[in-house]
DNA sequence: AACGTGTGCAACCGCGGACGC
DNA sequence: AGCGTCCGCGGTTGCACACGT
């Protein structure tokens, strides 16, 4: 039977939007907001299908986004969470304030997948590519154990982000109407997207706030592959020494010429605090460790009672110069001394034992909790 | 200077879920 | 329950720019 098409193709245009079409866009949607994208073209004057407005106006013309350069800690983000949901842009983004899914879709595609695979991981599953470590009996225990609880958060990612968008949509109706929303100087031209950057950083923050209910949690339904979790640990070692294997060229090129710790530091906790939304979705987390604790893995409780210790220094600190966590120094300058636990000094050596993976999947772990407990917790509506 | 290749990003395409009738 | 419509997502493409030869 066929689908029948978005839109009438004949007499649309298609390709780059052009300066006056973003201006009649932002125009209608600043006035109106955005009902049905179906309708918008034609009642805001444009020769487009809506769903070529949608997308104009959700990767690029709104607001709240944030263009340029990613920072460290966003890039640890998404390859953490990549770990976790795989090519789920949409909940990615979720937790990439004022990032679109497609910029990250994007980067991970240019960016970090070519590293990880530098790294000799595999980008997709962030397996070692020379894997040999899923033999050990404790390897299957963990990996049981963190497979439970990544599905757990694979399934509270996805509600939650189902939950972001509603809001968001909320948001952008009640919204709209006061927000005062600017052209760039030169909105579409190709050659100058580069040059925008300055302006959409400009562009504020629309903060959204996801309520985030138990109820709404409660049948995991991911597919999250267990050779993803465990491996994930991998991933955490690479993303952790990720600034000390650049070279110091494309440090400076990425950290505005500074191989200054200090700098890079400051740039870091300055760059993205984490959403209200991402915390709230930590708010469940007892309930989480409680059950995989119950369960009474090693590899959990431990991470339990990291998991407290590493709240209390923060993410940045973690990454940054976390030894009591069991992570690693991560210098700009450390010449690609990735040792973890002062032990062995690359990957490969962590290929030894069952309990360099234990190691690893607790770090692993430790990162994602303490990305998501980033925010103080004290402001859940959970609690 | 001209050409070829690589890179980054905006935009398009098609699919599938949600929803209303 | 079945069908049609709309919207959002992920994969892919195409173009412009950067860089190397």
């Amino acid at each position: 039977m066929g689908r029948s098409p978005c839109c009438d193709k004949v007499g649309l245009k298609k390709g780059p939007w052009t300066p006056e079409e973003d201006q009649k866009l932002l125009a209608y949607i600043e006035e109106h907001g955005h009902g049905s994208w179906r309708a918008l073209p034609a009642k805001a004057g444009l020769q487009r299908c809506g769903k070529s407005c949608r997308l104009r106006w959700t990767n690029y013309l709104r607001p709240d986004i944030k263009r340029g350069k990613f920072s460290m800690q966003e890039e640890q983000t998404i390859i953490q969470l990549h770990a976790l949901l795989g090519n789920r842009w949409s909940a990615i983004a979720t937790h990439l304030p004022k990032r679109t899914d497609n910029e990250i879709k994007n980067y991970w595609n240019t960016h970090l997948k070519k590293r990880l695979d530098k790294m000799g991981i595999d980008p997709v599953t962030h397996k070692p590519k020379n894997d040999a470590l899923l033999s050990t009996e404790s390897h299957s225990k963990s990996a049981a154990n963190l497979s439970h609880m990544a599905q757990w958060e694979s399934a509270r990612l996805e509600a939650e982000a189902r939950l972001v968008r509603e809001s968001k949509l909320r948001t952008s109706h009640s919204s709209s109407s006061s927000s005062t929303i600017t052209l760039p100087q030169n909105p579409t031209m190709p050659s100058s997207s580069r040059s925008l950057d300055h302006a959409w950083n400009n562009g504020r923050n629309s903060a959204v706030v996801a309520t985030t209910r138990v109820s709404d949690l409660e049948s995991p339904t991911s597919t999250l592959s267990e050779s993803n979790v465990i491996m994930a640990a991998s991933v955490v070692e690479f993303s952790n020494v990720v600034g000390a294997v650049k070279d110091e060229q494309e440090w400076k090129g990425s950290y505005g010429g500074s191989t200054n710790l200090g700098e890079y530091k400051d740039e870091m906790e300055n760059s993205m605090p984490f959403t209200s939304s991402l915390h709230e979705l930590t708010m469940t987390m007892p309930t989480t460790w409680g059950s995989a604790e119950s369960r009474r893995t090693s590899a959990s409780s431990s991470s339990a009672h990291a998991h407290v210790h590493v709240v209390q220094e923060g993410f940045t600190s973690l990454l940054m110069n976390n030894n009591s966590g069991g992570g690693r120094t991560l210098s700009p300058e450390g010449g690609g001394d990735s040792n973890i636990n002062g032990d062995g000094d690359s990957d490969d050596d962590d290929h030894g034992g069952g309990c360099d993976l234990y190691e690893n999947n607790k770090h692993y772990w430790n990162n994602i909790i303490n990305l998501m407990n980033y925010t103080s917790p004290s402001d859940s509506p959970m609690f």
